[in-house]
DNA sequence: GAGTTTGAAACT
DNA sequence: CAGTTTCAAACTC
């Protein structure tokens, strides 16, 4: 044990550790034979038996294929991190139960028993289900395969279960609990569950029993101990069944009584509320410190989880704190427990999980209205109270993160647009805040188990963010959420191409002509320029609309800092937010006049994988501009490596909390240490936007006046370091979502749908049968195989970068007759790239070099010469075109001129905010001069390599 | 807002 | 792989 704890403990600690790589495949496939993490044990799976013919050796398949489930897979997934050598040691279990009476369930109400805890699989690897056994492919015997999707369980009641991979439909919530007395954890299945599926540490036994073992709770509990999953009953009847067991069970108290909601006590001596009514719910039972329902009222530690299985805030605003180490708070009264081990959090999508990261706090905040993106969702995703939850993050006030939590509405259809006003009820957020301290404060809770108590200390705040089969996130060890920096990309497109439906009048506004879109494009620099300018006019929010002009119709980014407007606000959360590497967050918001539109925020598991691809976990809001473009790739799916814009990351808030003259010192000491970074790449990064998008800023362009509270250096910092940000940020690559898609006849399941296209889910769309959503999960993932078949590039990125400074490229190039190249239908055009030999366009005009096509405002200042050069050396001259003025030397002396400033500003108190504007206004000025520069050199000679000095 | 145009995706 | 059809966005009026 000790062997074990100590393994952990680095374990959970090592944030440093390279998180897997996972491509949007991966999400896809729950069983991705690449990672070692995910151990699969196919105890189950019928289709041996059957000879199903399954592949099984195809990993992608079988998530891909769930539609038939055709494998009843007990999954074993395993936090690679946390495992130690020697030991195995699950960190958390994740158990849906179906009940059934014997019929496949096609609607059958899933139950989601997530067992966090840590668990060690039992050398016996046996499960015991109540007093159902479900046997390990050893014992055939007992398991009968009904159905080829499903794996038929009888038990000894005669009753049927049906175990299976992952489950569509939807949860019902389920409770765990451990019990501490006999060592063994029991797990109470809500009546009528009908499928079983066990994703961690749980294996079966050919005993008959389902047994994981529990991990050795720091201190007391044994390792070895057996969970017991109870109470599965058969059928629908449902009568809960909750009996359950544990231990000392303490009070239920508020809920006890019609949702059925239990209280029990781990091991651990956490105490966990259960929900057996509800959908499925997640619950944390890691040790730590204990942490105890408590019936509404005292103490805010207290989770209460409603009968419909979701986390309810019983107090419209209160919120929900759950800290690393730290009890969860929660202003409404009930809780979930907030043990934790210092773990990583698990996103999981459709079976898939991905580790996040670690040793963050998540607030949980109930309003929902805070945030306005999410809650407008309608059709596909709308979240419904009912079934599961999906987290979303938004933006939070003084750079406090939230991660909503939405509930899926199974029942409703996907495109059932839940009511909306459950959603608002219980759309929850879930701020995520860095622990203060490690000292975990226990906050209300009142600690149940004296046991718990030795482990505290390690242990770290878990997340039971809720369940669902969709989307599932949850601290594994204790931390939560990993909420990367908070980036916010604001689209300058002009507001018609933002809004969605209808925006008419806006558009006018700032959009160009019709014509528009064979102006000019605008460039990065182009807007940095402009941004400073503005920002340094008025550091308020100046809406970037007005710049619409020419450029209105192309889709700009900036970066904003979350605080922007709100820095005045007081900043609830002091910590830092951690983001997971892979783990994005992003803003979107028009910055169309209407500054009311809400922002989108997404959440992007972008992997650090080869392809890049990422996935983005949820979006929502409001219809948001973006271009076909950027589903036609680049916002769905981009490399890590070139979606690096500056990012913007944690440091952000941490800047946030700091002092105004620690934020000046860090920034001097983040310049200095970054700068040579950027010196590499802002050159690079100019003249060849990310691939990501045109749209993304690559710079700091983000600078927009409006939020003059980040500061300078944030936004210019490059990339996160590897280290802070993971091996990519990949916040970078933050796009907006494109426009809502208005499919009729797809279903949203073909690549003719942006949103699909992107791997996001409808939501919001305006779409028709949409089955882009998790309520058709089956459908969407054949869908996604399908296209992976056809194209097993489908999802990757279509431009790309080469190379990390490299000049975007499609890389399939275009295929337009009559568009020239210069209306959006193409996707080189859109995209904003110049169309290269790759493609095969007929009376193409979308050349870099031309002037009404600047891809950049430098390189078009600088490359009026060229009008029409050959596609192939369109790259490389982009490339020549920034290096030659933007070189190390330039970037490195307008750098050193805002140090200069921070400097001086600093020494002579000045506020954070002017600081940072005169930092702006100075960097605006060296770029105005380096393009002063640039354009003289070149009128008067073309060729002229010498480096300008700004 | 309806109708047309366009080119990618899907299909044959 | 080429040709055709389908589809949804982009565009026009």
């Amino acid at each position: 044990m000790t062997s074990y704890r100590v393994d952990y403990l680095t374990d959970s600690l090592d944030d440093t550790e390279p998180l897997p790589e996972l491509s949007f495949e991966d999400f896809l496939e729950p069983t991705s034979d690449k990672s070692s993490q995910h151990m699969e044990i196919e105890a189950l799976d019928s289709e041996e038996d059957d000879g199903g013919g399954e592949d099984l050796a195809d990993p992608a398949n079988d998530s891909l294929n769930t539609p038939q489930f055709k494998k009843n897979v007990v999954h074993i997934l395993e936090d690679k991190r946390l495992n130690s050598p020697g030991l195995t040691v699950l960190k958390s279990h994740a158990i849906k139960v179906v009940t059934a009476g014997g019929t496949p369930p096609a609607k059958a109400q899933v139950t989601d028993v997530k067992i966090l805890n840590k668990l060690k699989p039992i050398p016996s690897s046996t499960l015991k289900i109540g007093s159902t056994t479900i046997a390990t492919k050893s014992t055939p015997g007992s398991i009968t395969k009904t159905l080829s999707n499903l794996t038929q369980i009888r038990t000894k009641d005669g009753q049927v279960i049906f175990v299976q991979k992952s489950v569509p439909g939807t949860q019902s919530s389920t409770a765990l609990t451990g019990s501490p007395s006999s060592g063994i954890r029991r797990l109470v299945a809500p009546s009528g569950i009908q499928k079983a599926v066990l994703s961690k540490g749980v294996t079966m036994a050919s005993t008959g029993l389902v047994k994981a073992a529990v991990p050795p709770k720091a201190s007391t509990s044994v390792p070895g101990t057996a969970i017991t999953i109870k109470g599965i009953q058969p059928l629908a009847g449902g009568t809960a069944k909750a009996s359950t067991v544990s231990t000392p069970a303490t009070t239920s108290g508020s809920l006890a009584q019609p949702t059925k909601i239990q209280v029990v006590r781990t091991a651990d001596g956490k105490i966990i509320k259960i929900n057996q009514a509800g959908p499925s719910l997640l619950m944390n039972a890691k040790q730590g410190t204990g942490t105890t329902v408590t019936p509404g009222g005292s103490a805010s530690t207290s989770v209460k989880l409603s009968p419909s299985g979701n986390v309810v805030l019983n107090k419209p605003i209160g919120q929900v704190v759950v800290r690393t180490e730290t009890p969860v708070k929660t202003a409404t009264g009930s809780v979930a427990s907030a043990s934790a081990t210092p773990g990583k959090m698990l996103v999981q999508s459709g079976g898939k999980q991905i580790l996040v990261s670690n040793k963050n706090i998540i607030k949980l905040s109930p309003n929902a209205s805070a945030t306005s993106s999410t809650t407008h969702t309608t059709g596909g995703q709308t979240p419904s109270t009912s079934s599961g939850l999906h987290a979303i993050q938004m933006p939070g006030k003084g750079g406090v993160q939230y991660v909503r939590v939405l509930n899926n509405n199974k029942s409703a259809a996907g495109t059932s647009a839940t009511t909306s006003m459950p959603k608002t009820v219980q759309t929850q957020k879930i701020t995520v805040v860095r622990p203060p301290v490690a000292t975990g404060v226990p906050a209300t809770s009142s600690t149940t188990s004296a046991a718990a108590a030795p482990s505290a200390a390690a242990s770290k705040a878990n997340l039971p963010i809720g369940s669902t089969n969709k989307i599932v996130m949850r601290s594994m060890g204790g931390s939560i959420v990993p909420l990367p920096s908070v980036q916010t990309l604001v689209s300058k497109r002009a507001p018609g191409a933002i809004t969605n439906a209808s925006k008419p009048a806006s558009a006018a506004s700032s959009s160009a002509p019709s014509g528009s879109q064979e102006l000019p494009r605008k460039h990065r620099l182009t807007d940095l320029n402009m941004q400073l300018k503005q920002s340094a006019s008025a550091s308020s929010e100046a809406s970037d609309s007005s710049d619409a002009g020419p450029e209105a119709k192309k889709p700009r980014y900036v970066i904003t800092m979350q605080q922007g407007s709100q820095k005045a606000a007081s900043q609830p959360i002091q910590k830092l937010i951690n983001r997971p590497a892979n783990v994005q967050r992003v803003v979107s918001s028009s910055t169309s006049p209407n500054s009311n539109s809400p922002k989108k925020i997404y959440n992007y598991v972008q992997t650090t994988g080869s392809n890049g691809a990422k996935y983005m976990i949820c979006n929502s809001g409001v219809p948001q501009s973006s271009t076909s473009a950027m589903r036609r790739g680049y916002t769905g799916y981009v490399e890590n490596k070139t979606r690096r814009p500056p990012s913007i990351s944690s440091q952000q808030h941490r800047f946030k909390h700091m002092g105004a003259q620690q934020q000046s010192k860090h920034q001097q000491l983040q310049a200095q240490a970054k700068q040579k970074i950027r010196q590499q790449q802002l050159p690079t990064e100019q003249s060849s936007p990310i691939k990501v998008e045109p749209k993304l800023p690559t710079l700091p362009p983000g600078v927009k006046a409006d939020v003059p509270a980040k500061p300078l250096f944030e936004v210019l910092k490059p990339a996160a370091t590897p280290a802070a940000a993971g091996a990519v940020d990949p916040l970078g690559g933050m796009t907006s979502r494109r426009k809502h898609c208005n499919c009729s006849k797809s279903q949203c399941l073909k690549l003719y749908c942006d949103c699909f296209a992107n791997g996001e889910f409808c939501q919001d769309c305006t779409c028709k049968d949409c089955c882009n959503n998790l309520d058709y999960e089956v459908e969407r993932e054949r869908a996604i195989r399908s296209c992976l078949d056809r194209n097993p590039s489908a999802f990757k990125p279509k431009i790309t970068a080469p190379n990390s400074g490299d000049m975007r490229l499609h890389n399939k190039g275009c295929n337009c007759k009559r568009s020239g190249c210069l209306k959006n239908y193409c996707e080189c055009y859109e995209a904003k790239i110049p169309c290269t030999s790759i493609c095969k366009c007929v009376g193409c005009r979308n050349m870099e070099d031309r002037p009404d096509v600047d891809m950049d405002s430098l390189d078009g200042l600088m490359g009026a010469e060229g009008q029409k050069k050959d596609k192939a050396k369109n790259k490389q001259s982009n490339e020549d075109h920034a290096n030659i003025y933007l070189t190390d030397d330039v970037i490195q002396a307008t750098v050193m001129c805002m140090i200069s400033r921070i400097v001086m500003h600093e020494k002579q108190n000045v506020a954070v905010e002017d600081m940072e504007r005169e930092v702006l206004e100075e960097m605006g000025e060296s770029l105005t001069q380096i393009i002063a520069f640039a354009k003289e050199k070149h009128e008067t000679s073309q060729i002229d390599e010498s480096k300008p000095s700004s």
